[in-house]
DNA sequence: ATTCTTGCAAAGCCTTTGCAACTGC
DNA sequence: GCAGTTGCAAAGGCTTTGCAAGAAT
């Protein structure tokens, strides 16, 4: 983890019980999305559906692509899980039990570097309210090369002069 | 337009067959990619590749959807567009002559509402520094419901309550 | 029992690609 | 004339959806 989790009442499953009793719509709490929460929360990453899904296939307990995304986006919806949308790829996080943060993406390794700063967190707030402007949220990522992808880059050209 | 253009030296054609001359890649200025740089830089606006393609279609100068999607990547490499990841779609808009600026996304309307924060931008850098890391471009909008909306949603509740 | 959820496969969307015809240079 | 570009249609990813079978309450 990059950050320290934020201390929470209540498990994952838990809070996505409480969301789905008090949503008002249809719903029932399932195996498939016992296996996913739990899946999900029983590490700290960026994932996206895809590597969820063969995830669980390879553990045994597999869940149906269709489900898959069905339930990711009830668990956004339920704030358990925050999507981001880099380029053209869509990954997902924890948001419940995990800190407000942003991140630095690497176009060479793909590796995802979070950071906070509430500086700026509060310049937008600060922005939408100047445009009178309800914000509901974000987005915001910084795109280019990682330190360690820089690196490796300069001791692979000074091995070529060689 | 939202804020003033910047005064340039080439017309974007100009600065598109200079990008062409300079950038190694084998490359030739046709005339489909004229239309739709002339039609593009015609006006300051938000667009989709699909909205392009229909708006062109009936200027009676059609291109077709393939070349499109070619051209507008071209675009970007020439520094004249620049790309827009909101949510699940993808837009474009001037960069060659244009301010650098963020956006407030309406997500009942759809309007994008452009922005300034010189503040933003300086704390971005800054972040990257801080890591050592190579920062080649970020993305960022503040999503939400505009002035308008939120007053046109406040006006109909009274009206439901009469 | 009833109604919601799942899994499968099909369909959708947006974008890219293969290829023959065409066109700048 | 030669290589690069276009248009078309087909193919590709990723995501959603229709529907019959299976669960949760």
């Amino acid at each position: 983890m990059s950050f320290p989790a934020i201390e929470t009442a209540q498990s994952p499953v838990e809070k996505y019980r409480e969301y789905l009793s008090s949503s008002g719509k249809p719903t029932r709490f399932t195996g498939p999305q016992r296996t996913l929460i739990e899946h999900i929360f029983a590490k700290h990453d960026h994932f996206d559906p895809e590597h969820l899904y063969d995830e669980l296939k390879e553990t045994g307990l597999p869940v149906s692509k269709a489900t898959v995304y069905r339930t990711l986006k009830k668990l956004v919806e339920a704030g358990l899980l925050r999507r981001l949308e880099v380029g053209d790829r869509t990954f997902y996080e924890h948001d419940y039990g995990y800190p407000q943060h942003e991140h630095l993406v690497c176009e060479r390794c793909r590796k995802m570097i979070e950071f906070q700063h509430p500086g700026i967190e509060e310049a937008l707030r600060e922005v939408a309210a100047r445009h009178g402007f309800h914000a509901t949220g974000h987005t915001l990522h910084i795109r280019g090369i990682c330190a360690e992808c820089v690196r490796a880059r300069a001791a692979k050209r000074r091995l070529d002069l060689i």
